[in-house]
DNA sequence: ATTATTGTTCTAATATAATCGAACTATAGA
DNA sequence: TCTATAGTTCGATTATATTAGAACAATAAT
């Protein structure tokens, strides 16, 4: 079975979630996956680019330890990793995601 | 006498905020300027790079709304926007600023 | 006036990132 | 086994950022 690498949170960098989240096309997957409050598959967090592009978007969330991919068959399924990067950095997530939601 | 444009409260832009936080070398400015709680020249808060490249960083701090100079004789005077930034986006700065000083 | 100081702007080089089509991989289902 | 589905990876293109030397601008001091 398939497996992607995710960083745990002793290697988590702030700068690197901080360059994650600048792009608005990250930070509205982010925000999406905050709100759903479940597992999204790339499909449903679609913003009707190229699958390739997003893909780039979604390795980047995975790789800043935002997002964490489990594959289920054919599908990869994206969750917010919000308490370990609560657990990190406290209240920064929790502070970007409100300030984002009202656009 | 000189003036400088800076953005005010509803031109701020979450994601260019983030932007300008990913660089270390901007956070360590913002880091530097919060922790001073004063205002302080550039070169106060130089870090050994050449005057061109500060400029260009003070400048992106700028237009994110991060920070605001003033020009005072020959010297830049820079301080912390925090309480504007925490005005559009409350939180956001302050859980910024705790989780970039624990390193 | 001349010179020193502070920082910006200009310009060019290099590096990094975004975009996206096409080929590919892994699983699921017929 | 063949086909469909879901995403990734590859490769090339274009766009944006970083870096830094050199020239410049504004004030201050002699």
């Amino acid at each position: 079975m398939r497996q992607i690498k995710h960083p745990n949170i002793e290697q988590f960098e702030l700068t690197d979630i901080m360059y994650a989240l600048a792009d608005p096309t990250r930070l509205e997957i982010v925000v999406m996956l905050a709100t759903a409050g479940k597992k999204m598959t790339c499909g449903e967090l679609d913003l009707n680019r190229p699958k390739s592009s997003m893909s780039h978007h979604f390795k980047i969330l995975r790789s800043a330890g935002l997002v964490e991919t489990v594959i289920e068959g054919t599908e990869h399924m994206n969750s917010l990793r919000f308490e370990e990067i609560e657990q990190k950095y406290p209240g920064v997530l929790k502070a970007v995601l409100k300030a984002a939601e009202k656009v």
